[in-house]
DNA sequence: ATGACAACCTGTGGGC
DNA sequence: TGCCCACAGGTTGTCA
């Protein structure tokens, strides 16, 4: 369910309670993640030291003093700090117990995240990322030239994440709203001067939704349990059917590679 | 190179 | 109440 907002709301939950600290133990009761955890992880973390937290697109990565711990929390998985030990409830796959007594749990009812150990700063996954939507990197004139003579839609080349990562679908559909941009144009067919446009309105959702602690649909929790308050900030993401809130025509649900696509008819060209 | 789609999983909510 | 199906916040790999 995560999408950058909540990755980056999980990253800041958790800095302060694992940074500095020692991992004296791992347990790892399930595997079977979107890749299987590799067998010797649990024996590779006891006594390296956590030295930092960064974020890269939707992966955490926890730098250590022995190499990086790479997690991605897929569609369910979430992290949070437990102040001390409680027994696992379903899909608590994994535990990092820290030496402040501290545990460091991911739960993940569908298994689509992953965890990787990176003995250098390199990853075949990371290898072809595009930029981070929040840094200034990431603008009109990159969007502009990579989007030339793509016939595919406009959401889905702001989702492609050799373009630009982070974005997923709630805020896609969030940006383009805000934007005016109809999610089915071709990206190829969008002018320039809309890519600035649409650049302002991808930073200002992710923004503002990462200061909101993220979006909380069901079950999304930050690293300190708590949910995100952005939901009641989205304009049309589950809204398929309900009055626009600018100019109150009915918004369209449609689908797009599978995956829904909610726009005002009348406020996106 | 681009694009469409299946695959990896479990849980939930709606319709009947 | 219970069953079945569609769908859910992501990403990779495969095939045309």
């Amino acid at each position: 369910m995560p999408e950058l907002p909540e990755v980056e709301t999980t990253r800041r939950g958790i800095e302060p309670y694992i940074v500095d600290r020692h991992i004296i133990g791992a347990i790892i009761r399930e595997r079977r993640l979107r890749w299987p955890v590799a067998a010797g992880l649990e024996t590779t973390l006891i006594g390296t030291r956590i030295v930092r937290a960064r974020r890269r697109a939707k992966y955490l990565l926890l730098d250590c003093e022995t190499g990086t711990l790479m997690i991605h929390l897929g569609m369910s998985g979430s992290l949070r700090i437990l102040t001390h030990e409680e027994p696992p409830m379903f899909h608590d796959h994994i535990d990092i117990i820290l030496d402040n007594g501290h545990f460091l749990r991911y739960n993940d009812p569908r298994r689509f995240g992953s965890f990787h150990w990176l003995e250098s700063d390199d990853h075949p996954l990371l290898n072809h990322l595009g930029p981070e939507p929040l840094l200034d990197d990431f603008d009109a004139e990159w969007l502009y030239q990579k989007s030339r003579g793509r016939r595919s839609s406009v959401k889905q080349f702001l989702m492609d994440g050799t373009i630009v990562v982070g974005v997923g679908n709630i805020y896609a559909n969030e940006a383009l709203f805000l934007a005016g941009i109809r999610p089915d144009r071709a990206a190829g067919r969008v002018a320039l001067a809309r890519y600035n446009v649409l650049v302002d309105a991808v930073k200002q959702i992710l923004s503002g939704a990462i200061q909101q602690g993220g979006t909380t649909l069901r079950d999304f929790v930050g690293g300190d349990g708590k949910p995100g308050y952005f939901a009641q900030q989205l304009n049309v993401y589950g809204r398929g059917g309900q009055p626009c809130r600018r100019c109150e025509s009915a918004l369209k649900e449609i689908r797009q590679n599978n995956r829904a696509t909610v726009f005002c008819p009348l406020c996106q060209r």
